[in-house]
DNA sequence: ATTGCTGAAAGG
C-alpha cells in the first residue's frame, strides 16, 4: 500500500511566495534596538523604531485593539509554538517578530534532526508532491493524510507524522504527531523522537518542554477521536470555504487514494465521518525517546505521565499571552542560563530590565571569553 | 479583493 503525503515546500513557495508587506511582522513593536551593539542587518534596516517599555507596550496594544493572535495574523497556534513558549516565552515572541533570525549552529542541529525524522518517516510512507493553490487545498492534503492513516491505525499498524488539529481551551491548535502505534499490551502509544547533538540526556527544562509538547498532542488527538473537534470548528477558525472546489492535482491525489471528492466540503465530510466511525481509542501512553544524532544511539526513554489538569493550567497560562490577557515574560532568574544560547539575548528587553540579578553584558562577555 | 494569503517541526 502506498501512503502518500504532501511535500509542499516547493508548491507553497510558488503559490504563496508573493507576499505583501502586510504579511510580515510589525518590527515597530520591537524595543529600541539602536543602542545595542551587534544587531543583525535586518534590524537596522527598519526605519521606524521606538522605545518599548512595558507601559508603552500596553498602550500600543490597546490602541491597536489587537492581541498577539491578531498581530501575527494567526488563525491557529502550532504545538511547537507552545512548547517553544514553555522554554522561554520572550524568545518565542522574538522568533515570531524576527523570523529566520537564528545562529547557523542552531540551524545545523535542527536540520540534522529534521533529516533523521524524514528518513524515519520514509520507512513507513512514500512522499508524494501535490500541487496546491488554495488554503482549502492545503487542508485537503492534511485531511487526505488523516484519511489514509486512520485505517492503518485501526488495523493495528504504525503511523508517522499524523496531523492533529482542534480547539483546545478556546484556541485552535495544530500539530503533527511523530508516531502512533500499539504496544504489546494493546495500548495506543504516542512516540516522539528527539535527536540530540551531544550524547547526553537533556536537562529538566528541556524534558519539561518535551513533556508539554506530547501532552498537548494527546489533548488534541483525544478531542478528535472523541468527536469534540468538528468540521464547523475547523472551517470557522481557519476561515475555510467548504463549497470551494479542490484543485485538479488535489482531486487526482484524492482519487488515487480511493476518494472521489470535488469540493473541500466533500472531503471534510469524508474525514469527519471516518474519524467518527473508526472508533479510535484515546492515547494511553506517551513516550519520548532521546537519541544521539551522530551515532543514532538511544540515550534514554522518558514515559510521560499525562496530568490533564497541570497541562491545561499551563496551556491556559500560555494562551493568556496569545489572547492579550498579559504581557510576554522571559525566563526566571534561575533559568537565566538559557540566555547563553539564545539568539535574541543581545536585543532582549526582558534580560536588560531583569531587575533581578542577571549577568550584565560585560560579565557575560567575560564568561564567554574563558 | 481598499482584502486575501498562512507547512509544523527541527533542538537548547
Amino acid at each position: 500500500m502506498v501512503e502518500s503525503r504532501r511535500e509542499a515546500g516547493a508548491a507553497r513557495a510558488q503559490d504563496w511566495g508573493d507576499l505583501s508587506d502586510s504579511d510580515f511582522p510589525d518590527f515597530s513593536e520591537l524595543g529600541d534596538i539602536e543602542e545595542l551593539g551587534n544587531q543583525p542587518d535586518s534590524l537596522s534596516q527598519n526605519p521606524k523604531k521606538q522605545v518599548n517599555s512595558p507601559e508603552s507596550w500596553k498602550r500600543k496594544r490597546r490602541a491597536d485593539a489587537s492581541t498577539p493572535m491578531e498581530k501575527f495574523h494567526l488563525g491557529c497556534l502550532w504545538v511547537t509554538d507552545l512548547s517553544a513558549q514553555s522554554w522561554c516565552e520572550q524568545q518565542m515572541v522574538y522568533g515570531k517578530e524576527l523570523p529566520g533570525f537564528q545562529s547557523e549552529e542552531k540551524t545545523a542541529v535542527l536540520s540534522a534532526g529534521a533529516s533523521i525524522h524524514l528518513a524515519r518517516e520514509l520507512e513507513l510512507h512514500d512522499l508524494v508532491n501535490v500541487h496546491i493553490s488554495t488554503k482549502e487545498d492545503a487542508w485537503a492534503v492534511k485531511l487526505l493524510n488523516i484519511l489514509s492513516m486512520v485505517p492503518i491505525l485501526q488495523s493495528g499498524g504504525t503511523i508517522r507524522e499524523f496531523p492533529v488539529f482542534g480547539e483546545v481551551e478556546g484556541v485552535f491548535l495544530v500539530g503533527i504527531i511523530d508516531e502512533l502505534h500499539y504496544t504489546s499490551k494493546g495500548e495506543l502509544e504516542l512516540a516522539e523522537l528527539k535527536t540530540r547533538k551531544r550524547p547526553m540526556m537533556p536537562l529538566e527544562a528541556q524534558k519539561e518542554k518535551d513533556r508539554f509538547q506530547v501532552s498537548l498532542y494527546k489533548c488534541i488527538f483525544d478531542a478528535m477521536v472523541r468527536g469534540q473537534v468538528t468540521s464547523a470548528s475547523l472551517v470557522r477558525h481557519m476561515k475555510l470555504s467548504p463549497e470551494r472546489l479542490l484543485g485538479p492535482p488535489v482531486q487526482r491525489h484524492a482519487q488515487q487514494g480511493g476518494f472521489t471528492v470535488k469540493s473541500f466540503g466533500d472531503l471534510l465530510d469524508l474525514t469527519f465521518l471516518s474519524l467518527s466511525l473508526s472508533d479510535l481509542p484515546v492515547i494511553d501512553a506517551l513516550k519520548i525517546e532521546y537519541s544521539h544524532q551522530e551515532t543514532d544511539s538511544l540515550l534514554g526513554t522518558v514515559m510521560v505521565v499525562f496530568e490533564e489538569e497541570q497541562v491545561r493550567d499551563k496551556l491556559r497560562h500560555h494562551l493568556d499571552y496569545w489572547t492579550g490577557l498579559r504581557e510576554p515574560q522571559g525566563v526566571d532568574v534561575k533559568e537565566a542560563w538559557k540566555c547563553r544560547m539564545c539568539d535574541y539575548a543581545a536585543v532582549c528587553t526582558w534580560r536588560q530590565n531583569g531587575g533581578t540579578r542577571m549577568l550584565t553584558e560585560e560579565q557575560h562577555a567575560k564568561k564567554m571569553a574563558k
